[in-house]
DNA sequence: TGCACGATGAAC
DNA sequence: TTCATCGTGCAC
């Protein structure tokens, strides 16, 4: 090989996010995100997710219609949304189901497979170990410097199925069981 | 133009 | 339980 791109899997296609949100969650369990970025390659197992369904979801961004913010998430599925919280972490979600749903899957917590460090429990501090920043708000996953891949290695494992984390401002969508996660991972933010 | 508040993480 | 730290959305 003479770049670290030759043995990189391919991205899933479009049609995989666009399907209803909750499933498309929990297929992503098992997958693995990758990023080349200056010629280092980095990989992680998804281990936990959260789904957002959209305009009713009061936990959801979207609820509030369109914003300069929540512009991507009204787009085509399989973008990334990007965004900033508490001024110093970001927080990484792929578009879900077709253009106008605005629906979004968080992803919370990555098993380190190549060229990530410990700390990668978290939606923050996942991003902060994928090097994932605002400059790739509205990312194509299809695009091959960064995208979701199925994972031949995954064994499978069981689903928990549990409430967000904190969405306690959500009235009756607080305690929708939209929180999933690898039962058997060590890597899960919050068992 | 001002201001209250986070889909967090770490320290105490 | 408290705090760091700042973009966003909405009130004025």
């Amino acid at each position: 090989m003479t770049n670290a791109t030759e043995d990189l899997p391919d991205p899933l296609p479009r049609a995989f996010y666009d399907r209803k949100t909750e499933s498309v969650a929990r297929d992503l369990l098992g997958k693995q995100l990758v990023r080349v970025h200056e010629g280092i390659v980095r990989r992680g197992r998804i281990v936990e997710v959260e789904a957002y369904l959209g305009a009713e979801d009061k936990a959801c961004h979207s609820a509030r219609g369109m914003t300069p913010r929540t512009k991507v998430m009204f787009g085509p599925p399989g973008h990334a949304y990007v965004y900033m919280i508490y001024g110093m972490y970001y927080c990484m979600n792929i578009v879900t189901e077709g253009e106008g749903r605005a629906c979004a899957i968080l992803l919370r917590a990555l098993e380190p497979l190549e060229g990530l460090p410990e700390k990668t429990r978290g939606p923050g501090l996942l991003c902060r170990a994928m090097g994932i920043d605002r400059s790739l708000n509205g990312h194509d996953l299809l695009d091959e410097t960064f995208f979701v891949a199925d994972d031949p290695t995954f064994m499978g494992g069981k689903i928990i199925t549990r409430p967000r984390i904190g969405v306690g401002y959500a009235e009756e969508w607080t305690d929708r069981p939209l929180r999933f996660y690898l039962s058997e991972s060590p890597f899960v933010s919050k068992p």
